[in-house]
DNA sequence: GTGGTCTAGACCACC
DNA sequence: GTGGTCTAGACCACG
């Protein structure tokens, strides 16, 4: 379900975040859903339960799941508002490449040339997420 | 100048690097043109001497400036390079912001449309570049 | 593990850079394997930990090592880059070494047979490599 | 006669002095032939005089040239000897750089090859020297 | 005056 | 415990 990337200079538990806030806001985790056991996952990637405890703290600060004594945590109600919040954070970082190349000059073909080509790679090698 | 900006997260020697960078390849600093001395300005902007030594360091190794010790540092003849670089690391970004979108789904005709949207008003807005 | 030669006139952190690309690349240190750590190894050499961490960029912006914040530093898995990096300094020296030759006049084919006789010693009398 | 290279990390002083080493091994200034003066030569460089004096000195010190107050600075009557030290400095490179090569399994070949057209390229672009 | 190296020591983030 | 950034201050080489 998630994939740690110890070259990726970002911490442990924001890389971790970042992947359930994909894994929601993509449908792969649905409403309600309940997430796997801090004490499992830690396990499961071999890394301190403090740095699963870390990512779910950030996450329910979010809103993006709640959390239940005794029980677990879990996907909030509303993962379309979850989407619609990445979706729009990915688009304002679109704006500002967008006018960092204008600036550069860089045309505008060669420009989207690249972006399609690394987007079309991704979905077609990538299936096994 | 340079102006910091404290609130943020990166590391001062990379704000400065990265101000540097603009500078001179907007072309407000040309070719074989002095930089100021580490001492003067890190006196300018209170902070260490060896967080500016650190900036025209990182500078130097990206062949953005040389230095020559008992005169100063100087911008590079090869500004062209300078730019090179710069677009190198935009199409970098692009491939990055690219792997997100198809992680969360996002359809590429969305987003290449916002993307080209930007660019142009970049353009028309900017002709003075 | 590693000594420093202060009669040298490198600054120490180069040495220190170089000791450890010459012990990758011959395979004492494997890939992903730790590094010592900066506190540490500045103990063993009663050197500044400063001067160590500095090292220990340098090696990181060359792709040799990586770091993670509150592990350590490790050899990139990548071996095969650092073979590359030490080959192409080499290039480099030989082309130095070729501009200075013609400026001296020393005729090319006196030179390229020196050059082979250390050559081929070295391959005869270290066939352990 | 000479170009001094600002990119050069090397001092100065150093430089200058490394040019009349091989103007004179190389046989361009003969035995006894007098030098330019410090301030003539720092004018048409136009750097500091203290930096030509320094060089002169050094070339004084390995027995190079020889100075005369108030006449001059002139080439040793020996040249051929510094011819042979010249000579042998290179031919110390190239080993070291052989066994480097050899160590990193580089082969010959290649190695060889590259040296080569660097030294023809040298003699055929540099006749201007 | 300039850049470059190094030390000593502090504080933060991460695990 | 780990690495990363920054400060304060020293000393050297260069011009």
């Amino acid at each position: 379900m998630i994939n740690l990337d110890y070259r990726d200079k970002r911490p442990l538990y924001e890389q971790i975040t970042e992947k359930f806030e994909n894994l929601i806001s993509s449908g792969a985790l649905g409403a309600d859903e309940q997430l796997p056991s801090v004490r499992q996952l830690a396990m499961e990637l071999s890394i301190n339960p403090n740095t699963i405890q870390r990512s779910y703290m950030e996450l329910e600060k979010k809103n993006i799941i709640y959390s239940i004594k005794g029980k677990g945590n879990f996907v909030t109600s509303d993962t379309e508002a979850i989407r619609r919040i990445k979706t729009e954070n990915l688009m304002t970082d679109a704006r500002n490449l967008a006018l960092k190349a204008a600036e550069l000059n860089v045309p505008l073909a060669l420009f989207v040339k690249e972006f399609e080509k690394s987007y079309l790679t991704a979905r077609g090698d990538a299936r096994d997420d």
